[in-house]
DNA sequence: ATGATTGGATAGTGTTACTCTCCAATATTA
DNA sequence: TAATATTGGAGAGTAACACTATCCAATCAT
């Protein structure tokens, strides 16, 4: 398969192929000559994965590329890759302040949901910035709220892990592939069920 | 308060205030003679949630300034005006395909959850695009999972929509700014969960 | 043999979210 | 009151981003 067969099935244009490949979020494929390359599946299912990446997902070619790269060769402490794969991820999180206590909403809400506080995780800061958002925006978040959606995405967590691969590189995988496509479904889901309960609600009124 | 104090108590350039003005994020000040206007609370109130909105909720301008519209004059019909101001926000919605069956997935996921299918309603059009980047990404979502994520995620519903307000206008801005300041927080609970379960997985294991 | 296509490089485009500069009118300070 | 600073308002400029277009000599297809 050349370049433009390629880009045909994927439906893209050939100029964005390229742009990919001189990105680094497509491999190369293998040259037949000074001026031809073949391309094969793999790099067919590659495009359809990095569009999903940059579209619905919502990445910059930056966070797909740091993304990509830590799918293609996990290191060997897999906790470390996967912290790693999952604070490339937006949203973006907030800078760490006073050194002793760098983020004092997130390590209060763990501690209160009974959870693992590790600074140096990446969705810590996650999680500080969006209280601190929802704080300063004027709409803090109680604790009876923090412990009811803890409890929700706990059992939501138990479901994802039982169902992860044994296998190194499978699960870093699962984890990084599934966080970046499945939290939109996430979302998507909350927003649903808010509706279907408000329709209930008002029908149950009017 | 004249401008360069409400940019220095909002911790932003005077000229980026001034950019908000401009762009309707920001409501005049009250003009005190040709040349000067005085600001006060609500001014920096309204700044300090535009820059959540910008920031950690990942808003454009454009997206803000139709949420901030919606939640300053929502209109009569209550029902409408949140699936306007929800649809307003992040991320992207899939297209409707083929006319009759606009949103196969999201349709087929909803009966089985058993929730009202609107394919008007924006959040649908959001899931059929989650679950097809899903799908081309070589990540389909299987129903059992979709049937425990809805179950977790009408539990977070339940939550929210028992708390809602009354009067409508406090209603839109509870539904619309909640979903956008409490929507990053779930996916970070989501993240630490599964970090969490994970630890407890390893030592279980070490 | 001849026209189309390729990989590779470089430059250009449209969008977004600011940021800078300028202005005459008004405030503040000396 | 004179000198200096600040204001609201408007327009142009900028840096990052994700492509997109153009060009080239080498090679392929017919």
């Amino acid at each position: 398969m050349r370049i433009s067969a390629l880009a045909a099935e994927a439906g893209l244009p050939v100029a964005t192929v390229k742009f990919y490949l001189r990105e680094g979020l497509l491999h190369a494929g293998t040259a037949t000559s000074a001026t031809q390359a073949a391309y094969d599946e793999s790099h067919l299912r590659r495009l359809r994965l990095v569009r999903a990446l940059l579209g619905p997902v919502g990445l910059s070619v930056q966070q797909a590329h740091a993304v990509l790269q830590l799918v293609d060769d996990p290191g060997d402490d897999l906790y470390a890759t996967l912290g790693r794969a999952v604070s490339a991820l937006p949203p973006a999180a907030a800078e760490r302040g006073d050194a002793s206590d760098p983020f004092p909403r997130a390590r209060a809400a763990l501690a209160a949901l009974g959870q693992v506080y590790d600074p140096d995780f990446p969705a810590v800061a996650q999680l500080e910035g969006a209280l601190a958002a929802a704080e300063s925006a004027g709409m803090p978040i109680s604790a009876e709220r923090l412990a009811h959606y803890g409890r929700a995405l706990s059992d939501v967590a138990e479901f994802d892990l039982a169902r992860m691969p044994d296998e190194p590189h499978a699960a870093v995988e699962y984890t990084v592939l599934g966080t970046a496509l499945y939290e939109p479904v996430l979302t998507a889901l909350r927003r649903l069920a808010h509706q279907d309960a408000a329709v209930r609600r008002l029908r149950g009124a009017g």
